[in-house]
DNA sequence: CTAGGGTTAG
């Protein structure tokens, strides 16, 4: 039976699988239990596998930890209340399951918030486990390391509370103050480590880059005494985020160090004389290359700079060189570049090559096609992607209302807000940059006032500049053009130069003089506003309309 | 349990 379990491909085998356990009276055994959990989850849902738990007679702990587990990575906003409605049931007088420290690092995984944390440390110390394990000790630190900056003291207690301490747990601290910018304290840490991990090391070239220190990173690099991969990629994505792509190309090209021939004559040589360190260190270094990873901090690093082309081609290299395969995030940088490019005959191709080498269907990767397909005008398979996709998020869904709107297709777009609201997903600030936009590129003044005022007040997001700007351009180019100028004003944000741009043109298309004047005057009165250029702009085009007003005179 | 890569708007 576990067999037939275990080569389960699709929800129908599943189910009559299933159904045998049932009808074989099977349902109570354990190790059966503890796969069907998984599978269902995987094959079926998570809510089909809780239930399949519920009506077990004697789940064991790893049922229960099976189950929390299952919890893990779900996009799904219930997930930790099922996760912590499992916990409960353990615990309940009905099944009484004592956890272990599985059950809590599979807990801490599907939680968010200080608080659920501080409930379940609490449930730690209760059942004493804290003083057993560095395991769990460690996974409270990582979970408070990764709350944001209310998190950072109970880490830092937790941490000179353990009993014992590994190299996990100096680790953790340390990239907790660097990604709240404690630099200092992490470079405390570092230097009064008893023992480093070359993750240590990693650790410290990322957190400084992070906090903008590529020189201090790239002098870490030099010392470290022995690297890996992931060394490697750690500097060459500090210089791709730095923005440094002079750097990151000179690492990338240094990277597969030398050949193996070469590598081997040395480290006979250090054998030979003796030197066992040195020839270790060799070996060590000898097996690095660029791998798949290394290859996407390249691409990502064009595409965030806008050299599309280069990251075709870098990519089109990395085929040729034959030695990792792209996966999911090396296409869905592609997509993007295509997408960006307009270039449908590139993404078609990469779709072509999802399909053919049976590439997994993310969420992220399904965004990138419809990107890719609608912002090439290929309406109808973008369309077919998002029917595809199980796993919607709210990328997906923003994705599909910019593609149609760049399309012309305005009132379809807000069909699809729609939709996604009626579907129970919250819309956030980038949702309604995109669906006011198409508002905008349809014309729609009514609606988008009126989505505005419910960005506001029924989601209680605070608009930001972008959101200003679609309203304002809305208002200004159908006429409405006191009531933009009066939204400038009550605003609780600094108008910016594109705003002023819009309030220009608005002015001249609607042939309004006066406001012309007003608003022009106003951008004189901000001499450090913009860069000098706008402002000359500005002011060349108000003398042009008023040598233009003499003359009319 | 700790280190490296990704998608949406403007």
């Amino acid at each position: 039976m576990l067999r037939f379990l275990q080569k389960c491909k699709n929800t129908n085998h599943l189910k009559q699988t299933h159904l045998q356990i049932l009808v074989n009276g099977l349902k109570d055994n354990d190790s059966l239990l503890h796969n069907l959990i998984t599978v269902s989850s995987d094959l079926i849902s998570v809510d089909y596998a809780f239930t399949v738990l519920q009506t077990s007679n004697s789940p064991d702990v790893i049922a229960y930890n099976t189950m929390i587990k299952c919890f893990i990575g779900r996009e799904n906003n219930s997930t930790a209340y099922n996760a912590l409605r499992a916990y409960k049931q353990m615990r309940s007088r009905a099944f009484l399951v004592s956890p272990n420290s599985f059950t809590f690092t599979f807990l801490l995984k599907t939680i968010e918030g200080l608080d659920v944390g501080r409930m379940i440390h609490g449930e730690v110390l209760k059942m004493g486990l804290d003083a057993s394990s560095v395991f769990v000790g460690n996974t409270l630190l990582n979970f408070y390391s990764k709350s944001g900056n209310d998190g950072v003291d109970l880490a830092s207690k937790v941490f000179d509370e353990m009993p014992e301490r590994d190299t996990v747990s100096w680790n953790t601290m340390i990239a907790m103050y660097m990604d709240c910018q404690e630099v200092e304290s992490a470079i405390k840490l570092f230097e009064s480590m008893p023992k480093r991990s070359i993750v240590t090391w990693n650790s410290v070239i990322t957190g400084l880059a992070k906090n903008g220190k590529m020189e201090s990173a790239r002098s870490v690099f030099d010392k470290m005494p022995e690297k890996n991969e992931v060394s490697w990629n750690c500097l060459i994505s500090g210089y791709v985020k730095a923005g440094d792509l002079k750097n990151a190309e000179n690492m990338f090209d240094e990277m597969p160090v030398k050949s193996v021939v070469t590598s081997t004559s040395i480290i006979s040589g250090y054998a030979a004389s003796g030197d066992l360190e040195s020839a270790r260190k060799m070996f060590n270094q000898m097996g690095i290359k660029r791998n798949v990873v290394t290859w996407n901090a390249m691409i990502a690093g064009y595409v965030n700079k806008s050299q599309f082309n280069e990251a075709l081609s870098l990519f089109h290299f990395m085929l040729l060189d034959n030695k990792c395969k792209p996966d999911h995030i090396t296409l869905i940088s592609i997509l993007s570049a295509s997408s960006h490019l307009g270039s449908l005959e590139n993404g078609k191709w990469i779709s072509s090559y999802i399909n053919k080498n049976k590439i997994n269907l993310s969420t992220p990767l399904g965004n990138a096609l419809i990107d890719m397909f609608t912002k090439c005008g290929d309406i109808e398979n973008g369309k077919s992607i998002f029917n595809k996709m199980s796993n919607k998020c709210i990328i997906t869904w923003t994705t599909m209302v910019s593609g149609l709107a760049v399309n012309g297709k305005c009132k379809e777009a807000l069909n699809f807000f729609n939709k996604m609201c009626d579907e129970g997903i919250k819309p956030d600030d980038v949702m309604f940059i995109a669906v006011l936009s198409a508002c905008n590129h349809g014309g729609m003044v009514k609606e988008g006032k009126s989505l505005f005022q419910k960005m506001v007040n029924f989601y209680g997001i605070k608009p930001k500049i972008e959101h200003y700007g679609c309203l304002i351009d809305l208002l200004a180019r159908s006429g409405e053009l006191h009531e933009a100028i009066r939204l400038i004003e009550n605003m609780d944000l600094e108008a910016n130069s594109v705003i002023w741009a819009t309030m220009i043109s608005a002015c001249k298309l609607h042939g309004n003089g006066e406001l012309f004047e007003y608003v022009s005057k106003k951008v004189l009165d901000k001499e450090g506003l913009n860069c000098g250029y706008l402002t000359f702009n500005y002011k060349f085009e108000f003398i042009n309309w008023k040598v233009g007003r003499c003359f009319e005179v």
